[in-house]
DNA sequence: CTGTCGTATTCCGCGTCGCGAAACAAGCAT
DNA sequence: ATGCTTGTTTCGCGACGCGGAATACGACAG
């Protein structure tokens, strides 16, 4: 093993690693022994490694045969990342699109206990542009990504989210439950968000749900731009561009065509 | 943290899984000071995990931004677990359609590290059965499931794995090399491999390959039976329902339908 | 350029806790 | 029964992981 070259390597870590790989990488449930015997490591300690991993649920043991396989939350772990990466490839070229089509900036994000966080951008050229950068959060019912989640959220998650308590980041953003929800029935009836100066003062943002199979948003699209330089007539086509997109990328995730 | 329970849990094990837990979970990468403020732990303890999680390419470290995000070796361990999912879950009703037909053992076998072994297995009624069990291993040279995956693998690696020295099961296994190559061949030609009494004696052995998308083969399903219950006709339709049954599969990896 | 953050690293001495041989238990063959 | 093989438990030694504090680095402001 390549546990090497940096002088902070923590053993134990290590070797659980190793075990963690050993068993991941036959297809079946191993029994300690044989672990043991492959990583070439005591009996014992691999035992107790082996009991850390499953208790973490990175393993599974199954009593029956005393065997070990990988266990559901390293499953879901690699769920969730391989689902990013894809989001991000089927994204991408659609952001590109979008920027192309309007020189705005695209921003691509998901929801991640109750923010929003950026995991994708493409910038317009303009000098004056809306900037957010990659790995940043904002709040949910301050930003058209955040809202046009929320819309699609099931009633309960959604109605939790709302009922928290809603800081103004600027002055027009909205605070006041009801009208939060009035907004979100409307995004829900035009399948896409609006946000005007809420998250930003001058900047205003458009925003559409990417829905998986079920139905349930996984991220979002939105456009975002200077108040002035969106009129009315340009944020209507851009509405219609955004949820296009969203959409395409939707049904590569088994959301229905139509 | 459930991380009580059995009274043998390793502390820096459990303690950098938080760590990667906790990285995996967001989408983007993660600056050392959140992570250590947010899993609660001193910072230079989360640092030590950190380059410990990196020196076994779980996580990768950039250097840029001193952001930390999910590593290959951790995409790696998950792509190949959930293939084999889906593998299981697309071939199980196809074993189990062959087994009702041919009324014959259905084994579903994989490649690891130069040998078969056996991910999968429905039984035949016969009193007379070939029975092996799950996580067995075989070698790859004297089992049909071996010599359909081998046939149909990269010219390279199909000689690197016939090159090693090849070990007799029984009088009638193929040690010689050229010989091996030319069944190669043929099993190329038809699609399927077949192997009689080589790797257990009075037992015959119908194997065809799984390929994903790119033509590589990932698995084999095969058939086996007393030599004397497969007539030459037998032997041929389950032959024909076998490549149909694999290929079937293969398509849904991606593998041209035609 | 100089100070002041806010990061990531490095140092170091204390004492915890992980280690692994060996003893034990539980199956499963012969 | 008796030998195997497996997983589990015990226990005392001392390596090594720990984390506070000191340092280095870099970004930004004045």
């Amino acid at each position: 093993m390549a546990a090497q070259a940096s002088g902070y390597i923590v053993q134990p870590v290590s070797k659980a690693l190793r075990v963690l790989v050993h068993v991941a990488e036959k297809g079946h449930g191993v029994p300690l022994a044989e672990i043991a015997a492959d990583v070439r490591l005591p009996k014992t300690t691999v035992f107790r490694y082996l009991q850390t991993l499953v208790a973490a649920e990175f393993l599974h043991h199954d009593m029956e045969s005393d065997h070990y396989s990988v266990g559901h939350r390293f499953r879901a772990l690699a769920r969730a990342d391989t689902s990013l990466q894809r989001l991000r490839n089927l994204a991408l070229p659609e952001m590109a699109e979008l920027r192309r089509a309007f020189n705005e900036t695209i921003n691509l994000g998901i929801m991640v206990d109750g923010h929003i966080v950026y995991i994708d951008m493409m910038e317009s050229s303009h000098a004056l542009r809306m900037q957010t950068r990659i790995g940043d959060r904002d709040p949910v019912h301050s930003t058209s990504l955040g809202k046009a989640m929320l819309a699609f959220l099931p009633e309960a998650e959604c109605a939790a989210l709302v009922r928290r308590s809603l800081r103004a980041r600027t002055a027009r953003t909205v605070i006041d439950q009801p009208t939060l929800l009035r907004q979100l029935a409307k995004t829900r009836r035009l399948g896409y968000a609006i946000e005007i100066g809420e998250n930003e003062d001058g900047a205003m943002c458009i925003g559409a749900p990417i829905l998986d199979g079920t139905g349930r948003p996984l991220a979002a699209l939105s456009l975002s731009a200077p108040e002035k330089r969106l009129t009315r007539t340009v944020a209507a086509t851009a509405a219609a561009a955004l949820c296009d997109a969203a959409r395409r990328i939707s049904v590569r995730f088994g959301a229905p065509a139509g």
